[in-house]
RNA sequence: GGAACAGUAGCUCAAAGGAAGAGCGUUGGCCUGUUAAGUCAAUGGUUACGUGUUCGAGUCACGUCUGUUCCGCCA
């Protein structure tokens, strides 16, 4: 036939590994050369990557190719696209690869000699700095593919239990959430600030007509629709405002928030466990690849750390228990143990590391070391909180049975001196039909630091935010 | 917010106050089934910035900026 259009099969690089298409057909593959080489024998290979799988896809250019001059120039960084037959691989390395009848290629590198992204390890620092053209690495590219498949996992999760991801908002109006330091949103002239008569800001004449922040937890706002839809969670930006410098903080990450009507502290930690186990198994079955090559550079451990996840059950533990194993252990730690003080990263880590070995999930905290909103416990000194602390990381995840009794909720608010105006919609919902309600959050970078290994929470997030740095 | 450490070539790092170097990259050869490191050569620098001490400063002092680590706050 004549006048046809041929239409070509795109494959990604994992379709084509796969053998998605039988060997001896025709397709088009697109990506970035990774690694280029050329042959005497009068060919070049060339190793491209398109972020589909952690493999590069190898296409063997002849010099038969017309433009087969500029082919032998190519160099890490540029992007090409290929047309060929699928063959059998004569090298290592891969199975198959592409015998090219046609390659394109779309973007040249300017200078070569100062292309930031060599095919070799780089400072993860230096990384950094560069963005913007990291995620053409493996280590990155591989952390964003795991990301991702936690982050699916995450709402499959829910969705296949009844779940309602609920979209809480990003800006708040209320600067009572209890969780830190807020970022202000605020469309006044910094220069001129309107001034109303005790010569304060004048916040009505603001955006909003008051005074309004990012989120700090959109659990507040979740807890509305869990008393109503019983199953909720809420998954997306937090904000805090904190000059926080460590390797796992971050004033902008993800958070997972899950808010379950009718349960209490022992449920919410059945969940907390339930999930983690879920989406440590998708990380194992999904992204072996990649799980791969972090056990190779980055951390022996991440993949026996998840197995052992999947496989043991989480240790819970009381606070007041792990004060007295604590005191016992002969340890020297810098900040002495009490029954009352809220416990330090060594204190954690000691139990989570050396003592259990694996996660361990903390329940009963002291009231006074724990948020408002925690539900007290018979015995009048503790609260219904529980975290969980991860090997490694620390607390990963942190919740609580929620105080559903109005009475003892406004004590509550009065020891604390915290005004029940400011609450009234969150005590209007222990005032309407209350029902105990547990949930809890889970730092979602936290939990990518977790999996791959990766030791700096700044380089599991493709923009981080931190305090004096906002690049990109 | 506190403490410690660091900044030298595109990258990773040397250089005990006395001539700024190596490996990788890149470019050009040699080799050729290679795929982060085969081989020979070439290329590459305002030593973060500023001030000072000194005959002489990458090195010492002070300040600034940036980064890292640990602690605190938390997820």
């Amino acid at each position: 036939m004549t006048g046809v259009i041929k239409k070509m099969t795109v494959l990604s690089a994992s379709e084509f590994l796969s053998g998605k298409a039988p060997v001896g057909s025709e397709v088009t593959v697109n990506g970035w050369v990774r690694t280029s080489k050329n042959s005497k024998g009068g060919f070049s290979f060339i190793n491209i990557h398109d972020g589909s799988c952690f493999a590069t896809l190898q296409v063997i250019a002849d010099d038969k190719l017309s433009n087969y001059d500029d082919i032998a120039k190519l160099t890490t960084g540029c992007s090409i696209s290929a047309t060929g037959k699928v063959v059998e691989s004569q090298g290592k390395g891969q199975s198959f690869e592409m015998q090219a009848s046609e390659l394109n290629i779309l973007g040249w590198v300017e200078d070569p000699a100062t292309y930031p992204m060599q095919p070799k390890p780089h400072k993860m620092e230096f990384l950094r700095e560069n963005a913007h053209l990291r995620p053409r690495t493996n280590i990155i590219g591989a952390m964003t593919r795991v990301r991702n498949c936690l982050a699916q996992a995450i709402h499959r999760f829910h969705y296949e239990r009844d779940f309602n991801w609920i979209h809480t908002p990003i800006v708040t109006a209320s600067d009572c959430e209890g969780a830190g330091e807020m970022f202000r949103v605020s469309t006044l002239d910094l220069e001129n600030l309107p001034r109303n008569e005790q010569g304060k800001v004048d916040f009505s004449k603001d955006f909003f007509g008051k005074e309004a922040f990012l989120t700090v937890s959109g659990q507040l706002n979740v807890e509305t629709y869990c008393l109503a839809l019983s199953k909720v969670y809420t998954f997306g930006p937090t904000f805090r405002a904190e000059n926080s410098n460590t390797s796992r903080h971050l004033s902008e990450f993800w958070m997972v928030e899950p808010e379950v009507a009718f349960a209490d502290l022992k449920q919410n930690a059945d969940l907390a466990e339930a999930m983690l186990k879920y989406i440590c198994k998708a990380v194992l079955n999904e992204r072996g690849d990649d799980m791969e090559f972090f056990a190779q550079r980055v951390d022996k451990t991440c993949i026996s750390r998840l197995e052992q996840i999947v496989e043991h059950d989480f240790e819970r533990m009381d606070y007041t228990d792990a004060i007295e194993i604590l005191k016992k252990s002969n340890k020297s730690f810098e900040f002495p143990v009490e029954w009352g003080v809220d416990l330090q990263s060594e204190h954690e880590r000691f139990l989570a590391e050396e003592h259990i070995g694996r996660p361990i999930i903390l329940m009963n905290y002291p009231k006074d070391i724990k948020a408002f909103y925690m539900r007290l416990n018979d015995d009048e000194k503790t609260v219904a909180a529980m975290d969980v602390l991860a090997p490694g990381i620390g607390e990963i995840i942190g919740g609580s049975q929620r105080e559903e009794r109005l009475e003892v909720f406004d004590q509550r608010l009065d020891q604390m001196e915290l005004s029940r105006e400011d609450y009234w919609w969150y005590r209007d919902l222990r005032r309407y039909g209350t029902v105990p309600h547990s949930g809890f959050g889970l730092g979602f970078e936290r939990m990518v630091a977790y999996a791959t290994g990766i030791s700096n929470i700044r380089d599991v997030i493709p923009f981080p935010r931190t305090p004096k740095s906002a690049e990109f």
